[in-house]
RNA sequence: CGCGGGGUGGAGCAGCCUGGUAGCUCGUCAGGCUCAUAACCUGAAGGCCGCGGGUUCAAAUCCCGCCCCCGCAA
């Protein structure tokens, strides 16, 4: 079939790789490329790249809603739109335009978890599965119609990336199924429930901040979703200059029976740096200080040496 | 020219302001102690202090240039 990709996010690279190989893929369309990294350089979405390497054509409208972009992809006559994390809203006229479906693959069991973070929600809920939806667009956010669902078990020690790297994986073989009903002709709509309906906010580093009155396992989530990115951080105190210094955590060990005031250090030895949470207690295993490289607890006290009673936060 | 921190034996850091013997916590190796140990004790090896230039009697330290890593910002 006759298909355009769009999307800009790496999550769907597997999904537009499985299209590449398996459908005519007319276009890709991706964000602008964007300063990025220290130096601002400007580097094209991975997507952008990935069609490239193909030799399929790359549109990356400013805004997508502008009439002469429509316009430009409905002379491409696509059969099935497919789109994944591309980060622009899709004007009626685009959803309207291939002859079969216009469909989004979100990274959620809908109507879980609608949004810019589905992956990261699912671990802070404390959900036990998440999956990959592929849903029938229509111009609400996230609540077309159901095609299909394919769930994924979230594992105990979970993160933000490793979900990622799996429903970026999964994504494919959903999309491969519903592409075969869309051929048939049986492709189901199951309306969402809107009543269950929970919605998961864009991330930005405000998410990763932790807050010590918080439960030890609410921390453990927290941490646990925000790695890679936007990682988690606290304050720690330096007592030589005054100022104190972002650390960001990576991993943490939550433990129910430990207790103290939240945000104090109340142990410090070779498993790691013990901080009091609003219930229970973490225990810092991966951190990154401000300046320095990302390393395991160990390494981290070798050179930092950290009170017990010190206030994080 | 976006702002800022950093590069010191294998790891993580101090020393730099106020130039003058390479320091700390670990790791490694050898020996000792111990029923035993990732614990403890003793000893040893291992550094062109990121790279290049400059100042100086003397540079990890001060000055200039470059490379690389990281935080913020996007």
């Amino acid at each position: 079939m006759r298909v355009i990709f769009i999307g800009t996010g790496d999550v769907g690279l597997p999904s537009l790789r499985w299209l590449l190989c398996n459908h005519e893929v007319v276009a890709v369309v991706a964000q602008p490329d964007k300063p990025v990294g220290r130096k601002q350089e400007l580097t094209p979405p991975p997507t952008k790249r990935l069609a490239l390497e193909h030799g399929v054509p790359v549109l990356q409208p400013q805004r997508i809603r502008e009439p002469a972009a429509v316009a430009e992809l409905a002379a491409l006559n696509p059969d099935v739109i497919v789109v994944m994390a591309y980060g622009q809203i899709l004007p009626k006229t685009l959803l309207d335009l291939p002859k079969l479906a216009c469909l989004n693959l979100h990274a959620s069991l809908l109507p879980a978890h609608r949004g810019a973070a589905p992956i990261q929600a699912s671990i802070l809920a404390g959900d036990p599965e998440t999956g990959i939806a592929v849903m029938w667009m229509d111009e609400g956010l996230d609540t077309g119609d159901i095609l299909l669902m394919r769930p994924l078990r979230i594992r105990r020690r979970e993160t933000g990336g490793t979900l990622h790297d799996r429903l970026a994986d999964l994504a494919p073989a959903a999309l491969a199924e519903a592409m075969q009903l869309l051929a048939l002709g049986t492709a189901p709509r199951l309306p969402q429930n809107n009543a269950l309906a929970t919605y998961a906010a864009k991330l930005s580093r405000e998410s990763g901040v932790i807050h010590w009155r918080t439960s030890a396992q609410t921390i453990d989530r927290q941490v646990r979703a925000m790695n890679p990115w936007p990682a988690s951080s606290t304050l720690l105190p330096d007592p030589v200059h005054g100022t104190p210094h972002k650390l960001k955590v990576f991993s943490v060990i939550p433990f129910r029976r430990a207790s103290g005031e939240p945000g104090t250090v109340l142990r410090v030895d070779k498993h790691g740096i013990l901080v009091a949470a609003g219930e229970g207690a973490v225990l810092l295993r991966d951190v990154q200080l401000e300046g320095k490289r990302r390393m395991p607890i160990r390494d981290f006290l070798l050179g930092h040496h950290i009170a017990v009673g010190t206030r994080l936060g």
